[in-house]
RNA sequence: GCCGCCUUAGCUCAGUCGGUAGAGCGUUUCACUCGUAAUGAAAAGGUCGCGGGUUCGAUUCCCGCAGGCGGCUCCA
């Protein structure tokens, strides 16, 4: 017989694998266990503390304001949080009060004791705790309550962790909880910081109370506080709203209306190459291009389903060509416009245009097509979430025995595709459908063989794939392609959907070879997902700093003095001719003031030229990362920018060869 | 949509315990003609987000709205 503490002295160690459970410290062992240490740094320790550290908050919170009934608290990425029934909600100074009374609980070394309660102890004890008689009640309902709500009732027995002063003795508060937790609140040290206040539903649904959150974060030193928050500073320094507004690349003026971005001409320049490039690469893949309205009659999202499962996503209708008389009786019926939330409907409707051959098939409709959806004001965010965006769409009608293979290449084209943006390292999603929702179309037999078909297609890809349960569109499952970008966030980028059920809808029909009627199978893709979010991760990702044949300018040509210029222009008068964006600083600035400049906008290539490089026949590269090329002579200059344009590199530094 | 916070010059921000505002960068002009991240000087630029209320007087206090930010819910 022992517990942890004797059996792992390491301090390092706060709490215990046994026989492949997470347990306190302080659990007796029989000598039949295997028990394995979790030390701090790991991530079950890292929950722990986080999950401790949230408790301390709760009891500080309590301490302060004694009213404050508790929701839930468990660790999350990199933090924790706490939710609070509070009938005002917590500002600024309080957090930095709650931060004084957390340090002072931790400091005092508290002990969390874990204690087995029956349900009608537990009850009793709680009384005061209106939402944890609620958790305690939902026990036995066994998983419906989702992971953060089992940190506090396991699906076993019930416990409660008393918070100890190790002085006295005594009690000072305790909380409903799974465990485990840290032996003692000195051990999360200074590495805690509380982050911020918010709103959250209890157990997550619209239709409850909103409780105040606290998010925390919580490390097991300062030093990897200090690193978590230079690493948010880094983040925050490449937000695409805040490089799109230095860099002059879009805006989102107030006049025109929320989510409705507007791209100023160096943004444009950007979007152009995003789109050209894409056009040459479907070109080359077999895609036909078309075009459709922006605007269209109800009754084909009616045929669609969209109008019976998302009306609440679009822009309300306009009723047009409605006529009355003098006494406001109808004499001729009007009919309802709407905003186009998707393209389907519209490609479907061009495929059914005319009779269709099975050796038509595969065909591919492609269109930048301008969308518009009646996103909820609160959750628009930047380019990456808006309410107007040009999608970069496709529709493929293949034969039932095409669609593997059709499947196998588009992914292929995605990932080929969105690697040449630079984005290369990927992961699948497999977006299925939530079986207790009422939003879907056709029968569960077809979402069955979609998914599967889908399934094989992700697997043989050999990419990581994740399961996305619920993540389905209404019309059928789907793959995502999510990407890491340069700091390791994720983006979903492609979506690849299956689906039986439009084609139905739409009674679109093929002539076989032999000259049966056959239903043929949609495909629906998006490959950046949309221009303006893709747009928008692509700025972030390179934290503003483009490969050249997207940055806006490319070459800037900085004259040592004036007299140089002339020299200059006539270089860059021969860039220009091949295509590249070029431009001499003719500003009165000093030298070094145009370098700080141009460097600070990102520039590529700056070209500097003076009495040296004029004799010579020559210019001097600097990089965006201050490394210098000094007398290169005009021909290999030129020829080298292009290349860099032309290969799609990325060129922060010096050449090396 | 819900909760909280925010909104002052093109940008980043100071300020006014209620008496109509200031800095840096940027812009314009002048001088300097300069070899790798800020030459100097001067000037222009704001009905302090919008509407209402309180007040002799509101950018400041109160209410409403809009927009933004952070979350929650949502994301066809």
């Amino acid at each position: 017989m022992s517990d942890g503490f004797e059996r792992f002295p390491d301090r390092n160690v706060v709490a215990m694998r046994v026989n492949g459970e997470l347990k306190d410290l302080a659990t007796t062992l029989e000598t039949t266990d295997v028990a394995e240490p979790v030390t701090i740094d790991s991530e079950d320790g890292l929950n722990i503390l986080r999950h401790s550290a949230a408790h301390v908050l709760a009891q500080a919170v309590q301490k302060v304001n004694p009213d404050a009934k508790l929701g839930i608290g468990p660790p999350v990425t990199d933090g924790f949080y706490y939710d609070f029934d509070v009938a005002e909600s917590f500002t600024p100074e309080d957090l930095k009060a709650l931060q004084k009374e957390m340090e002072r609980i931790i400091k005092q070394g508290q002990r969390f004791v874990r204690r087995v309660v029956t349900d009608e102890e537990a009850q009793a004890e709680l009384g005061n705790e209106p939402y944890k008689i609620e958790l305690i009640g939902l026990k036995g309902g066994a998983e419906n309550g989702g992971d953060n709500e089992s940190v506090e009732v396991g699906a076993g027995e019930l416990t409660i962790y008393d918070n100890v002063d190790p002085k006295t003795g005594e009690t000072v508060w305790k909380d409903l909880c799974r465990g485990p937790h840290l032996p003692s609140t000195r051990l999360i040290g200074n590495g805690f910081a509380l982050m911020r206040v918010a709103a959250a539903y209890w157990r997550g649904s619209e239709k409850n109370k909103q409780l105040q959150r606290i998010y925390g974060t919580a490390w097991p030193t300062k030093d990897e506080l200090r690193a978590y928050q230079t690493r948010l500073e880094e983040a925050a320094k490449r937000d695409h709203r805040k490089l799109g507004a230095e860099m002059d690349l879009f805006s989102f003026p107030d006049e025109i209306g929320s989510g409705l971005p507007v791209f100023h001409p160096k943004g444009g320049i950007i979007r152009q190459e995003m789109e050209n490039y894409s056009r040459k690469r479907h070109t080359e893949s077999g895609y036909s291009f078309v075009n459709t309205p922006h605007i269209t009659k109800g009754d084909l999202f009616m045929t669609s389903g969209h109008l019976q499962w998302y009306a609440d996503g679009m822009f309300p209708p306009m009723h047009l060509d409605e006529v009355c008389d003098e006494h406001g009786h109808v004499t001729r019926q009007g009919a309802d416009y709407y905003l186009k939330p998707m393209n389907c409907p519209f490609h479907n409707l061009i495929f059914r245009s005319r009779g269709r051959s099975y050796r038509e098939l595969p065909l591919r409709l492609f269109e930048f097509g301008s969308v518009y959806r009646y996103e909820k004001s609160g959750t628009l965010q930047g380019l990456t979430r808006v309410r107007g965006m040009t999608q970069d769409d496709a529709h493929i009608y293949a034969t039932p025995d095409q669609v593997k293979s059709e499947l196998t290449s588009t992914l292929e084209f995605v990932l080929g595709l969105l690697k040449d943006y630079g984005l290369d390292d990927f992961y699948l999603e497999l977006s299925t459908r939530d079986p207790e929702s009422e939003k879907f179309v056709g029968s569960p037999e077809m979402w069955d063989d979609a998914t599967e078909t889908l399934r094989q297609v992700a697997v043989e890809s050999g990419l990581e794939l994740v399961p996305d349960p619920g993540g389905a569109a209404f019309y059928g499952p789907k793959i995502s392609v999510q990407a890491r970008d340069a700091i390791g966030r994720t983006w979903q980028m492609s979506t690849i959907q299956l689906d039986f059920n439009l084609p139905e809808r739409f009674d679109l029909e093929y002539t076989a070879a032999d000259g049966t009627k056959q239903r043929p199978v949609m495909i629906h893709r998006a490959l950046f997902g949309s221009i303006e979010r893709f747009f928008g991760v692509l700025l972030e990702h390179y934290a503003g700093s483009f490969p050249v044949w997207l940055a806006p300018e490319q070459v800037v040509g900085i004259p040592v003095a004036e007299e140089y210029a002339e020299y200059l222009e006539e270089i860059f008068d021969r860039l220009r001719a091949r295509g590249v964006r070029a431009y001499v600083d003719h500003s009165d600035d000093r030298m070094p003031k145009k370098i700080r400049t141009h460097t600070k906008a990102k520039i590529p290539f700056q070209l500097i030229a003076g009495e040296d490089d004029r004799v010579a026949g020559a210019v001097s590269f600097r990089f965006r990362d201050g490394s210098q090329l000094n007398g290169v002579p005009v021909d290999e200059a030129i020829a080298k920018i292009v290349d860099a344009i032309e290969t799609h590199a990325q060129v922060n530094t010096a050449w090396q060869d």
